[in-house]
DNA sequence: TGGGCCACTGACTGACGTGTCAGTCGACGC
DNA sequence: GCGTCGACTGACACGTCAGTCAGTGGCCCA
């Protein structure tokens, strides 16, 4: 193994990975300046270096590269999550929850930008994909919400609202952060977040 | 006065006046279906029955006819928003202005539906005028809060951010509501926001 | 040296959709 | 009846931009 035709191959398939890589950040770049619809093909492959006809070496189409930014997203976003023990610190594994999808989305501001406000309007089928993302998150939140409610750890009422009402504080901030150029420390969304998840805003 | 040739002027004038209201519901119900960059200035003549041309004679283009139609939501947004006196009953203050926004919103669904959905990545102009609208309401919001604190009526903690997320909850249920079919009643919703500022959702 | 391979190029094409404008038509006044 | 007006029409011209493909050049092996 390794003989040299073989070292080649990898070299190749490396050079390729790189390439593809280069392309990819461009993209994130573009549109996250110019929103979807506005960002055209020539701009990404103006930045990333490359020729028109090289972009479609590497990628199906303006869509397929979108999706693909979003989706790798989407993908660690989930995985951030991490369902509540009730059996352990409630409140402290609500707090790191919040804390790793805050650390998630600023980490990279960008592709977070393309989430927010790009990623409507698109095609219908993108925007079902979103919409079903943010619906999964949303029931297993719920979910959550009910267990806790029974258990005393959860304000009763209506436990979709209260997670429809978490997430949309959760997408506003981020939008402030990424859109707006707002500099909040992480720390500081998190506990302000945390805060209102536990006391709301008027204590009447 | 009222004389033939005035009367008949005045029926010109009405005609006008209807035959832009035709085009202008119709515009609102295909940008609320397709969003606006799908939806083609061919559909919005379609579904009002007239032609082609007979679109550029009541509107400048395609922007213009969707701006005409958020400015009118976002004017009638502002005036529902009354500034809570403190002097008075708050919690029901608050109350009034949620119920008064909420039914604003809900009324009609379709622009509600263009103006969280679509009114993103129209034009760097517009996204301004959208982006500097929600920032004053966010403005508002914050000096209040910030009294209230003062007052020991509302949650110490950065106010900038409560106000915030209270938008957010906002924004993301009317979201719900109006893309997805859900159909809560007013006073449902209305309660369960009102609950969420007033306690949060966790209780420990 | 030559020939095959392959990443890469960029001029080109075709589709699409906006906005225009020369022309139609009915109403109305004279 | 005849001329004027203006709302309305819809075929067309035009720009834009995504996606294609025939061609180039560098590299390696025989």
């Amino acid at each position: 193994m390794a003989e040299p035709t073989e070292r080649k191959r990898q070299a190749a398939a490396d050079a390729k990975a790189t390439r593809r890589q280069e392309i990819l950040q461009a993209a994130r770049d573009v549109f996250a300046k110019h929103g979807y619809h506005a960002a055209k093909v020539e701009d990404i492959v103006h930045l990333a270096g490359v020729a028109r006809g090289t972009f479609y070496l590497y990628f199906e189409d303006k869509r397929a590269i979108f999706e693909e930014i979003v989706d790798r997203l989407l993908v660690r976003f989930g995985m951030a999550i991490a369902r509540v023990d009730v059996a352990g610190n409630v409140p402290e594994q609500v707090r790191s929850n919040i804390r790793r999808i805050v650390h998630l989305l600023l980490e990279d501001k960008l592709t977070t930008k393309m989430l927010l406000s790009d990623a409507h309007g698109v095609d219908p089928a993108f925007d079902r994909k979103i919409h079903s993302f943010f619906e999964q998150v949303g029931s297993l939140l719920e979910e959550s919400l009910v267990d806790g409610q029974e258990l005393g750890i959860v304000v009763k009422g209506n436990a979709r609202m209260q997670a429809i009402f978490t997430i949309g504080a959760l997408k506003e901030v981020m939008n402030q952060v990424v859109v707006r150029g707002w500099d909040d420390s992480e720390d500081d969304i998190v506990e302000a977040l945390f805060g209102f998840l536990r006391a709301g805003a008027l204590s009447v």
